[in-house]
RNA sequence: GCCCCGGUAGCUCAGCUGGAUAGAGCAACGGAUUUCUAAUCCGUAGGUCACAGGUUCAAAUCCUGUCCGGGGUACCA
């Protein structure tokens, strides 16, 4: 059994056994030394319904009897925490476990379940920037934290190959082509300018020849294709790539806009004003009407997005998530609503917003655009930082924070990424274990009970903690829990380096158990850091 | 206008489903090194948790209001 049901039981029987009735409770971490290792305010609580001083009612739980005294002791403490101490011989017993289950433990049997999660999703206008990347990272790492609970996982990547910014971007590739090939053309208005289009332009010369006209295709398919390529490229050199491609294109084909438009129409749940199809959104709770189709004959991106995601929860998915910048925040509730209205389930979508991110290059706040083309690309933070670096960075804040990226402080600071703190606690094991090998060639018997002393013994506490944290993040879907934990976990180990001397000729029993921690300390690392998608190198 | 996020150490940020004496990294200062890799460790200093009320045995954490900063807010996606 686990130790938080353990301790759970404890309070549990002795309710049970005065017969209270009661569960507004809660077993903590105790954040103050020598209060034990969890506390409990369930005697704080009772107060009010037992009459009763806390104190008292925590010594009187404390001294009940207890059948667990090999996983721990109680106290109780002022002014009413219930305290559990536990023992060494626990900890020491989750060592053991976690060198036998190695890259498994704290990982989670499969579910037989499977979940889609769905980022980036970005339309192929230009380059991927700064602030996709943050996203590109974000849903990477979910989905890893997803594989590792035990699900299935698809990664989704969903784009828009058919609206009106695909036909300005090819209209903007053209103006490209047209001075490039000497014949006169205005440039779109709000069209886009960046650099990448001049180079595109170039190839479908070099490939096409300079006779197209505006009309041609290829200004819309080449251009998709070739930005594409790019992006994929990008994201490849982070280390992400997609299972599934979704076009928004395929949803106007296959029927299943004209069918979600029909059935809002038959549930009386959308009307035409203005020559426009609206969406009663207003009936339920929200404040005003939302168009679906425009006046023009287009629907808005509501109207696909709604078909995509009912598409998504028909083929069957256990979990969906959604990764989402913050400008979604006002439009997903809508979309969730379009798959209430069509009777869709809707309980198992999780939607992950982040803030975005705000650049500064120079000490000043550039405004990214991918219209005017002053963003800040990905590549060009490849270019300077390693992916490890990258992604740790990405997700030193949380998620629903902004992230200030400082460009210049990112590439100075970099040296002094605590991602380096993590990698080099691994490297260290790594060397100190062939060290070992090499030194001590004796096979003393596995006494890892030898394992007393207080660095120690916190260090197993907290690799113990691995299973319980990835639990936790698999919920809240923060990887940033997961790193900031290792932090600690590398802590650890250092201070347990510098105070404890491993290869000891003199007491090889102790030496064994200490290589034994060690090894542990490394397992849990190396598991945290795939998950991160981070890498872990023997040497440094 | 409406919505979202933030305001905690000099700087960058954790902590926020209420719990005991508010944490970490960087920067500053002092110490440890014939190294099991010092990309490390130990210590010192640094705080009115934006402000004001409220709820509670207990508030950085929850509620209300105010101020400041950032972002979003189309028949763009």
């Amino acid at each position: 059994m686990k130790l938080n049901e353990l301790m759970e039981n404890f309070i549990q029987e002795y309710l049970d056994k005065n017969k209270i009735d009661f569960d507004d409770w809660s077993i903590n971490q105790s954040t103050q030394k020598g209060f034990g290792d969890y506390s409990s305010n369930v005697a704080l609580k009772l107060t009010k319904l037992l009459k009763k001083s806390p104190l008292e009612i925590a010594e009187e739980i404390a001294n009940h009897s207890n059948n667990n005294k090999k996983v721990f002791d109680l106290s109780a403490s002022k002014p009413g925490f219930v305290n559990f101490h536990i023992t060494n011989k626990y900890y020491i017993k989750v060592l053991g476990q976690i060198l036998t289950e190695k890259k498994l433990f704290g990982k989670h049997k499969k579910l037989n379940q499977k979940a889609n999660v769905e980022f980036v999703s970005c339309n192929p206008t230009g380059p991927l920037t700064v602030g996709h990347g943050r996203q590109a990272i974000l849903g990477d790492m979910i989905s890893n934290i997803l594989t590792w609970k035990g699900y299935d996982v698809t990664r989704e990547y969903y784009y828009n190959d058919a609206g009106k910014q695909m036909r300005v971007l090819a209209e903007s590739c053209y103006a490209k082509y047209a001075s490039q090939v000497g014949v006169e053309y205005k440039e779109p208005k709000n069209g886009y300018v960046g650099e990448y289009l001049d180079e595109i332009a170039a190839l479908i010369i070099e490939k096409h020849g300079k006779e197209l006209t505006v009309d041609n295709a290829l200004f819309r398919t080449f251009t998709e294709k070739e930005i594409f390529k790019d992006i994929a490229k990008s994201l490849k050199r982070v280390g992400i790539k997609f299972d599934v491609f979704s076009k928004e294109g395929a949803f106007y084909k296959n029927g299943s806009i004209d069918s979600v438009l029909s059935i809002l129409k038959e549930k009386n749940l959308s009307y035409e004003k203005d020559g426009a199809v609206w969406f009663k959104t207003s009936d339920m709770g929200k404040e005003e009407d939302k168009v679906l189709v425009k006046s023009s004959g287009e629907p808005t991106y509501r109207l696909p997005d709604i078909a995509y995601h009912a598409d998504k929860v028909d083929r069957g998915f256990d979990l969906i998530v959604d990764v989402f910048g913050a400008d979604h925040i006002d439009t997903y509730p809508d979309v969730i609503l379009g798959l209430k209205c069509l009777g869709k389930r809707t309980d198992h979508i999780k939607v992950v917003i982040h803030q975005f991110v705000t650049i500064k290059k120079g000490g000043e706040i550039v405004k990214m655009s991918t219209r005017k083309a002053n963003f800040i690309t990905l590549d060009e933070l490849n270019d300077e930082l390693s992916s490890d670096v990258i992604r740790y960075f990405f997700i030193m804040r949380g998620a629903n924070s902004h992230l200030d990226f400082d460009l210049d402080l990112a590439k100075d600071e970099s040296e002094k990424n605590p991602v380096y703190y993590l990698q080099y606690a691994n490297a260290r094991i790594s060397n100190l274990l062939a060290r070992y090998e090499k030194e001590i060639t004796e096979n003393p018997k596995i006494d890892l009970s030898r394992l007393i002393e207080k660095d120690e013994i916190s260090l197993i506490k907290l690799l113990s903690e691995f299973p319980q944290k990835m639990e936790d993040i698999s919920e809240s879907l923060e990887p940033r829990k997961l790193a900031t934990y290792l932090e600690e976990v590398a802590a650890g180990y250092h201070k347990f380096y510098g105070n404890r001397k491993v290869i000891n000729h003199d007491d090889l029993d102790t030496s064994f158990a200490r290589k034994k921690l060690c090894e542990a300390a490394q397992i849990v690392l190396k598991n945290g850091l795939s998950i991160l998608g981070i890498s872990a190198p023997s040497k440094m």
